[in-house]
DNA sequence: CTGAAAGCGCTAACAA
DNA sequence: TTGTTAGCGCTTTCAG
């Protein structure tokens, strides 16, 4: 182990005194142009790099985010994480990574972890925050932002997509195709407001268009893969076969697709499926997705631009910022006008 | 800003030391029990964290170790990511992330940034690392492993799947499976060992079971999804119409599968196609990728483990681990015989 | 413009 | 078993 250069080593090799060389390396106050020179050398030949952390004992500052986030394998999570990563680096920010398997304990867990650290703020993704997460995170007094589907019910900063019209519009954008009987698989089975919400855009846009609305067509599953599958397998089973299917999840829509093509039903000439999120699989899949391209990427930036300018005592021009989705018509859904 | 409460205020409020508050936070020292809990009552009360700042200031332990990574979202990277994660968290340690897009110039950067920040060790995940790398991370004198297709090159502490026979493994399974003319699809343009090693497993496997060794047959691409669909496209579009195709990596082979599709061929009816890593989506696509499972989790894991231990001063069974891989089959494969 | 000195919150000798 | 004290490496008054 090799003694690390510090700047006292600095000072001396620079016959100055430490205040100096804090003063250049900080531009923090005037230093005559020949001193400054001169340090400047000597931290070139030494390699000299600031301890941080003595500097944040000071300064109360750390250049650390933390990140929470469910599972950083899932592609939703994981998109936004570039995101997140990518402005966290142009300001001079580190991210601290917490995985919590949505578990709430460990959420808190991690929250308190992270706290200890002492990071300047926080990006939460969580499937569903609740009050005692606020309050928790309240009581650090540290800027956070929120991405969850349950941020809307709460007076906290977050970042969405502006998820009021969406399910109304592609269930609307599945009717013009001329789609009869579409099914509606939500990838959830909470009742929260949100999925009230995408209920009733389905509904709305079943009912405005003259279509029958049909309990038995409208399902609750899980997010994943699998779950998609097993929902649309039930619908079969049920000898329920819709001329299309609007699943809230890319990856369980595709589980829709193959539950279909196990039964013999090819898709879109037999049934259409949609999916919603736009993640990586989604263009890459055969049919390809017709999806609601979240962008995700931008999620994770603005939310963490959001806790940064928090940071710098900057105002936020919104509290909640909704950011646009877009239907992206590909191979999945086709035509029957 | 409330005032974070610290040691001292915990000792004035107890009425003991500050060294007496240390001793029983860190039971380093036997503090009498009726001391202890006064203590332990009073952080409790006022909710005192110990700031690792300050300690680490003086311990020179972080406990943050810095994980290196091409790209989050990249399928291949988060699995690893997960395992990393997990093993992290068991050993208390923090995991302060870094995105380099594969670029060099960025990792250096990164490096030089986690170095700042204190980092305990270094889990470092490149397509490619070479010297400058290695003598870098060598001159901070900070426990690293490496995850790398060129990691067993060097000598240094690395975890790999034992790539030796993987290529000459599944090229010999589809031979078996009756194939006589057989693609390989490199997912990389660079001429490493690893790729020369894995060029010759293929190689070896056709000649030894007196097939022809074309040339032709032999494509190096990228290891996008986007590289294997156009390699394909480029044999198609010389008519050339293989048995089988391997490609090594999975988003490629799914690639190759579309363009076969697009081109009418049916897989694995018309030609099978097998694939390398068992990301996620191989086991969602349809038909189901035939693939070499990596352990990618395990990997992660035991790269984080080994640099812990490192940390700690306890030996290490063997610098090189190497995981064992197995052929998965699925359906993108089918028999010929 | 520069230096001396205090102190951020904590650990670890060293004494007692 | 406990308290005192000297730092860890840095920033920031305060003098000069």
């Amino acid at each position: 182990m090799k003694r690390t250069v510090t700047i006292k080593d600095v000072a001396k090799q620079a016959g100055v005194s430490i205040s100096t060389v804090s003063r250049v390396i900080n531009n923090s106050k005037p230093v005559t142009d020949e001193v400054k020179q001169r340090v400047l050398e000597v931290i070139r030949r030494t390699g000299y790099i600031p301890n941080p952390l003595a500097r944040s004992l000071v300064t109360k500052k750390s250049q650390l985010i933390g990140v929470i986030v469910p599972e950083v394998s899932d592609s939703f999570v994981n998109e936004m994480l570039d995101g997140i990563e990518e402005v966290a680096k142009m300001y001079d920010y580190e991210i601290l990574l917490a995985n919590t398997y949505s578990d709430k304990e460990q959420e808190m867990k991690s929250l308190n972890l992270l706290r200890a650290k002492q990071i300047e703020g926080i990006v939460m993704i969580s499937n569903k925050i609740d009050n005692d997460h606020i309050e928790y995170i309240n009581s650090l007094s540290i800027p956070a932002t929120y991405i969850s589907k349950t941020a809307r019910e709460y007076d906290i900063n977050s970042v969405d997509i502006s998820n009021k019209n969406v399910t109304y519009d592609m269930t609307k954008y599945l009717i013009d195709k001329g789609h009869k009987e579409i099914a509606f698989i939500m990838t959830s089975k909470d009742k929260t407001i949100l999925e009230r919400e995408r209920l009733s855009g389905y509904e709305k846009a079943i009912i405005e268009n003259n279509l029958k609305l049909d309990e038995k067509l409208i399902r609750y599953a899980g997010i994943e893969y699998e779950d998609g599958y097993e929902s649309m397998m039930e619908l079969l089973d049920e000898n329920i076969v819709p001329q299309a299917v609007f699943v809230t999840g890319d990856e369980a829509a595709i589980g829709a697709i193959n539950a279909l093509n196990d039964r013999g039903y090819s898709v879109p000439d037999d049934v259409s499926v949609a999916g919603f999120s736009d993640v990586k699989i989604a263009r890459i899949y055969r049919p390809k997705l017709t999806t609601v391209h979240q962008p995700l990427y931008d999620i994770g930036a603005v939310a963490i631009r959001m806790v940064i300018k928090l940071i710098n005592n900057e105002s936020l021009d919104e509290k909640k910022v909704e950011l646009p989705y877009r239907i992206i018509e590909r191979e999945s859904v086709k035509s029957r006008n």
